[in-house]
DNA sequence: TCATCATATAACAATATAATTATATAAGCA
DNA sequence: TGCTTATATAATTATATTGTTATATGATGA
Protein backbone atom coordinates (compact mmCIF):
# COMPACT_ATOMS: atom_id res chain seq x y z
CA UNK A 1 0.00 0.00 0.00
CA UNK A 2 1.97 3.28 -1.11
CA UNK A 3 1.60 6.06 1.42
CA UNK A 4 0.52 8.83 -0.35
CA UNK A 5 1.05 12.32 1.32
CA UNK A 6 -1.60 15.10 0.49
CA UNK A 7 -1.96 18.28 2.24
CA UNK A 8 -3.29 18.42 5.39
CA UNK A 9 -6.30 20.49 4.51
CA UNK A 10 -6.89 17.71 2.17
CA UNK A 11 -6.41 15.27 5.03
CA UNK A 12 -8.16 17.22 7.03
CA UNK A 13 -11.24 17.51 4.90
CA UNK A 14 -11.48 13.34 4.46
CA UNK A 15 -10.74 12.71 8.41
CA UNK A 16 -14.14 15.55 8.73
CA UNK A 17 -15.75 13.29 6.92
CA UNK A 18 -15.22 9.92 8.53
CA UNK A 19 -15.30 11.65 11.80
CA UNK A 20 -19.11 11.15 11.44
CA UNK A 21 -20.62 7.39 12.93
CA UNK A 22 -22.59 7.19 10.02
CA UNK A 23 -20.34 7.96 7.66
CA UNK A 24 -17.75 6.14 8.59
CA UNK A 25 -20.00 3.34 9.18
CA UNK A 26 -21.25 3.51 4.91
CA UNK A 27 -17.43 3.72 3.93
CA UNK A 28 -16.90 0.16 5.33
CA UNK A 29 -19.47 -1.21 4.17
CA UNK A 30 -19.17 0.43 0.64
CA UNK A 31 -15.28 -0.68 1.18
CA UNK A 32 -16.61 -4.13 0.70
CA UNK A 33 -19.82 -4.04 -1.22
CA UNK A 34 -21.92 -1.68 -3.26
CA UNK A 35 -25.17 0.02 -1.54
CA UNK A 36 -28.30 0.78 -2.79
CA UNK A 37 -29.25 4.14 -1.50
CA UNK A 38 -32.83 1.73 0.07
CA UNK A 39 -30.21 -0.54 2.24
CA UNK A 40 -28.49 2.13 3.41
CA UNK A 41 -31.73 3.47 5.09
CA UNK A 42 -33.45 0.17 6.50
CA UNK A 43 -29.55 -0.59 7.88
CA UNK A 44 -29.18 3.08 9.82
CA UNK A 45 -32.94 3.29 10.82
CA UNK A 46 -32.49 6.89 8.94
CA UNK A 47 -34.42 9.25 6.70
CA UNK A 48 -33.64 8.41 3.25
CA UNK A 49 -33.32 12.55 3.21
CA UNK A 50 -30.41 11.81 5.84
CA UNK A 51 -28.85 8.83 3.92
CA UNK A 52 -28.62 11.20 0.68
CA UNK A 53 -27.37 14.12 2.42
CA UNK A 54 -24.49 12.00 3.79
CA UNK A 55 -24.09 10.16 0.50
CA UNK A 56 -23.87 13.49 -1.40
CA UNK A 57 -20.75 15.02 1.05
CA UNK A 58 -18.89 11.75 0.63
CA UNK A 59 -19.29 11.86 -3.22
CA UNK A 60 -18.61 15.45 -3.67
CA UNK A 61 -15.10 14.98 -1.80
CA UNK A 62 -14.80 11.83 -4.41
CA UNK A 63 -14.76 9.24 -1.87
CA UNK A 64 -17.62 7.50 -3.75
CA UNK A 65 -19.21 7.17 -6.77
CA UNK A 66 -22.55 6.27 -7.76
CA UNK A 67 -24.10 4.08 -10.79
CA UNK A 68 -27.67 3.90 -11.96
CA UNK A 69 -29.10 0.95 -11.97
CA UNK A 70 -32.91 0.98 -13.37
CA UNK A 71 -34.97 2.72 -10.45
CA UNK A 72 -32.11 2.21 -8.10
CA UNK A 73 -28.39 4.25 -7.41
CA UNK A 74 -25.97 2.41 -5.95
CA UNK A 75 -22.78 3.59 -4.26
CA UNK A 76 -19.43 2.51 -3.80
CA UNK A 77 -16.16 3.30 -3.00
CA UNK A 78 -14.15 5.05 -5.14
CA UNK A 79 -10.48 3.38 -5.00
CA UNK A 80 -8.97 5.23 -7.21
CA UNK A 81 -9.38 8.44 -4.75
CA UNK A 82 -5.82 9.84 -3.80
CA UNK A 83 -6.31 8.95 0.23
CA UNK A 84 -7.68 5.67 -0.20
CA UNK A 85 -4.88 4.41 1.18
CA UNK A 86 -5.49 6.51 4.43
CA UNK A 87 -8.92 5.53 3.98
CA UNK A 88 -8.48 1.87 4.24
CA UNK A 89 -6.07 2.60 7.26
CA UNK A 90 -8.75 3.57 9.06
CA UNK A 91 -11.22 1.75 7.97
CA UNK A 92 -8.86 -1.39 9.85
CA UNK A 93 -9.19 -0.05 12.86
CA UNK A 94 -13.22 -0.79 13.03
CA UNK A 95 -14.79 -4.13 13.55
CA UNK A 96 -16.09 -5.84 10.07
CA UNK A 97 -19.55 -3.77 9.67
CA UNK A 98 -20.84 -6.48 7.10
CA UNK A 99 -23.17 -7.94 9.51
CA UNK A 100 -25.58 -5.06 9.30
CA UNK A 101 -25.86 -6.01 5.48
CA UNK A 102 -26.48 -9.63 6.33
CA UNK A 103 -29.25 -9.08 9.00
CA UNK A 104 -30.85 -6.68 6.90
CA UNK A 105 -31.48 -8.79 4.63
CA UNK A 106 -32.44 -11.62 6.85
CA UNK A 107 -34.99 -9.85 8.12
CA UNK A 108 -36.31 -7.50 5.64
CA UNK A 109 -37.00 -7.94 1.47
CA UNK A 110 -35.61 -5.42 -0.07
CA UNK A 111 -36.51 -3.76 -2.86
CA UNK A 112 -33.21 -3.24 -4.87
CA UNK A 113 -32.90 -6.67 -5.49
CA UNK B 1 2.62 -1.32 14.68
CA UNK B 2 -0.26 -3.70 16.30
CA UNK B 3 -3.25 -2.84 14.35
CA UNK B 4 -6.19 -2.12 17.08
CA UNK B 5 -10.08 -2.27 16.61
CA UNK B 6 -11.87 -0.05 18.16
CA UNK B 7 -15.55 1.16 18.33
CA UNK B 8 -16.84 2.97 15.35
CA UNK B 9 -17.85 5.62 18.10
CA UNK B 10 -14.20 5.59 19.67
CA UNK B 11 -12.66 6.15 15.65
CA UNK B 12 -15.32 8.68 14.59
CA UNK B 13 -14.45 10.76 17.94
CA UNK B 14 -10.92 10.74 17.30
CA UNK B 15 -11.41 11.24 13.43
CA UNK B 16 -13.53 14.19 14.18
CA UNK B 17 -10.76 15.99 16.47
CA UNK B 18 -8.13 15.55 13.82
CA UNK B 19 -10.48 16.51 10.65
CA UNK B 20 -9.96 19.96 12.29
CA UNK B 21 -7.12 21.53 10.18
CA UNK B 22 -5.12 23.23 13.29
CA UNK B 23 -5.62 20.40 15.62
CA UNK B 24 -4.09 17.79 12.68
CA UNK B 25 -1.09 19.84 12.62
CA UNK B 26 -1.05 20.53 16.37
CA UNK B 27 -0.80 16.51 16.68
CA UNK B 28 1.88 16.54 13.67
CA UNK B 29 3.84 18.99 15.35
CA UNK B 30 3.70 17.06 18.94
CA UNK B 31 4.39 13.71 17.86
CA UNK B 32 7.89 15.01 17.32
CA UNK B 33 8.10 17.84 19.65
CA UNK B 34 6.67 18.81 23.33
CA UNK B 35 5.55 22.01 22.76
CA UNK B 36 4.44 24.97 25.06
CA UNK B 37 1.14 27.12 24.69
CA UNK B 38 2.81 30.19 23.72
CA UNK B 39 4.81 28.19 20.46
CA UNK B 40 1.43 27.03 19.48
CA UNK B 41 -0.24 30.69 19.62
CA UNK B 42 3.00 31.84 17.62
CA UNK B 43 2.87 29.11 15.02
CA UNK B 44 -0.65 29.18 14.60
CA UNK B 45 -0.99 32.89 14.57
CA UNK B 46 -4.18 32.54 16.83
CA UNK B 47 -5.65 33.90 19.94
CA UNK B 48 -4.34 32.07 23.31
CA UNK B 49 -7.81 31.15 24.45
CA UNK B 50 -8.29 29.72 20.83
CA UNK B 51 -5.29 27.01 21.47
CA UNK B 52 -5.81 26.50 24.79
CA UNK B 53 -9.22 25.05 23.74
CA UNK B 54 -7.99 23.21 21.05
CA UNK B 55 -5.95 21.77 23.59
CA UNK B 56 -8.50 20.92 25.99
CA UNK B 57 -10.37 18.98 23.63
CA UNK B 58 -7.33 16.81 22.05
CA UNK B 59 -6.69 15.95 26.03
CA UNK B 60 -10.35 15.49 27.08
CA UNK B 61 -10.01 12.80 24.48
CA UNK B 62 -6.94 11.13 26.01
CA UNK B 63 -5.10 12.12 22.57
CA UNK B 64 -2.39 14.44 24.56
CA UNK B 65 -0.89 14.89 28.03
CA UNK B 66 0.08 17.98 29.42
CA UNK B 67 3.46 18.72 32.30
CA UNK B 68 3.80 22.30 33.55
CA UNK B 69 7.10 23.40 33.69
CA UNK B 70 7.51 26.53 36.16
CA UNK B 71 5.67 28.82 34.10
CA UNK B 72 4.88 27.30 31.05
CA UNK B 73 2.47 24.01 30.13
CA UNK B 74 4.15 21.55 27.63
CA UNK B 75 1.50 19.47 25.74
CA UNK B 76 2.79 16.24 24.35
CA UNK B 77 1.30 13.35 22.03
CA UNK B 78 0.19 10.36 24.33
CA UNK B 79 1.90 7.37 22.68
CA UNK B 80 0.38 5.01 24.94
CA UNK B 81 -3.49 6.22 23.76
CA UNK B 82 -5.15 2.97 22.29
CA UNK B 83 -5.67 4.62 18.99
CA UNK B 84 -2.03 5.94 18.77
CA UNK B 85 -0.91 3.71 16.37
CA UNK B 86 -3.98 5.01 13.94
CA UNK B 87 -3.06 8.97 14.39
CA UNK B 88 0.44 7.85 13.17
CA UNK B 89 -0.83 6.47 10.15
CA UNK B 90 -2.70 9.45 9.66
CA UNK B 91 -0.06 11.79 10.56
CA UNK B 92 2.20 9.72 7.84
CA UNK B 93 -0.19 10.68 4.94
CA UNK B 94 0.79 14.00 5.58
CA UNK B 95 3.50 16.65 4.91
CA UNK B 96 6.68 17.02 8.03
CA UNK B 97 5.33 20.15 10.04
CA UNK B 98 8.66 20.50 12.05
CA UNK B 99 9.50 23.23 9.80
CA UNK B 100 7.15 25.48 11.15
CA UNK B 101 8.58 25.30 15.20
CA UNK B 102 12.14 25.77 13.42
CA UNK B 103 11.09 28.55 11.24
CA UNK B 104 9.36 30.12 14.51
CA UNK B 105 12.43 29.97 16.55
CA UNK B 106 14.30 31.69 13.62
CA UNK B 107 11.80 34.56 13.15
CA UNK B 108 10.65 35.14 17.17
CA UNK B 109 12.53 34.80 20.69
CA UNK B 110 10.20 32.73 22.45
CA UNK B 111 9.61 32.82 26.58
CA UNK B 112 9.50 29.12 26.82
CA UNK B 113 12.91 28.69 26.50
C1' DT C 1 2.57 40.14 49.50
C1' DC C 2 1.95 42.21 45.14
C1' DA C 3 2.77 42.57 40.21
C1' DT C 4 3.48 40.01 36.18
C1' DC C 5 3.38 36.33 33.00
C1' DA C 6 1.27 32.06 31.13
C1' DT C 7 -2.67 29.63 30.69
C1' DA C 8 -7.55 28.26 31.49
C1' DT C 9 -12.28 29.17 31.64
C1' DA C 10 -16.66 31.73 30.80
C1' DA C 11 -19.69 34.21 27.98
C1' DC C 12 -20.94 35.19 23.69
C1' DA C 13 -21.41 35.56 18.46
C1' DA C 14 -20.93 33.61 13.95
C1' DT C 15 -21.00 29.76 11.33
C1' DA C 16 -21.38 24.84 10.27
C1' DT C 17 -23.62 20.48 10.73
C1' DA C 18 -27.19 17.13 10.79
C1' DA C 19 -31.71 15.90 11.12
C1' DT C 20 -36.63 16.56 9.71
C1' DT C 21 -40.55 17.55 6.54
C1' DA C 22 -42.05 18.95 2.08
C1' DT C 23 -41.31 18.92 -2.68
C1' DA C 24 -38.96 17.94 -7.20
C1' DT C 25 -36.94 14.79 -10.47
C1' DA C 26 -36.26 10.64 -13.00
C1' DA C 27 -37.02 5.84 -14.21
C1' DG C 28 -40.24 2.02 -14.95
C1' DC C 29 -44.57 0.27 -16.04
C1' DA C 30 -49.87 -0.20 -16.73
C1' DT D 1 -49.74 9.48 -20.63
C1' DG D 2 -50.22 9.12 -15.89
C1' DC D 3 -49.12 6.42 -11.59
C1' DT D 4 -45.68 4.50 -8.64
C1' DT D 5 -41.19 3.92 -6.82
C1' DA D 6 -36.52 5.57 -5.73
C1' DT D 7 -33.73 9.24 -4.90
C1' DA D 8 -32.35 14.19 -4.73
C1' DT D 9 -32.97 18.77 -3.34
C1' DA D 10 -34.90 22.69 -0.67
C1' DA D 11 -36.37 24.76 3.44
C1' DT D 12 -36.23 24.73 8.07
C1' DT D 13 -34.88 23.76 12.81
C1' DA D 14 -31.91 22.23 16.51
C1' DT D 15 -27.53 21.64 17.90
C1' DA D 16 -22.48 21.70 17.66
C1' DT D 17 -18.31 23.97 16.61
C1' DT D 18 -15.01 27.58 16.48
C1' DG D 19 -13.47 31.84 17.23
C1' DT D 20 -13.43 36.34 20.00
C1' DT D 21 -13.22 39.21 24.25
C1' DA D 22 -13.28 39.39 29.17
C1' DT D 23 -12.02 37.34 33.31
C1' DA D 24 -10.08 33.89 36.60
C1' DT D 25 -6.34 31.00 38.16
C1' DG D 26 -1.78 29.71 39.28
C1' DA D 27 3.21 30.15 39.28
C1' DT D 28 7.27 33.30 39.65
C1' DG D 29 10.00 36.77 41.40
C1' DA D 30 10.82 41.61 43.31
Amino acid sequence: MKQIVASVDEVATVLKLLGDKTRLTMMALLDHHDCCVCELVEIFQMSQPAISQHLRKLKDAGLVKETRKAKWIFYSMNKEHELYSLIKNILAHIPDQQEKLKELKERTKISCE
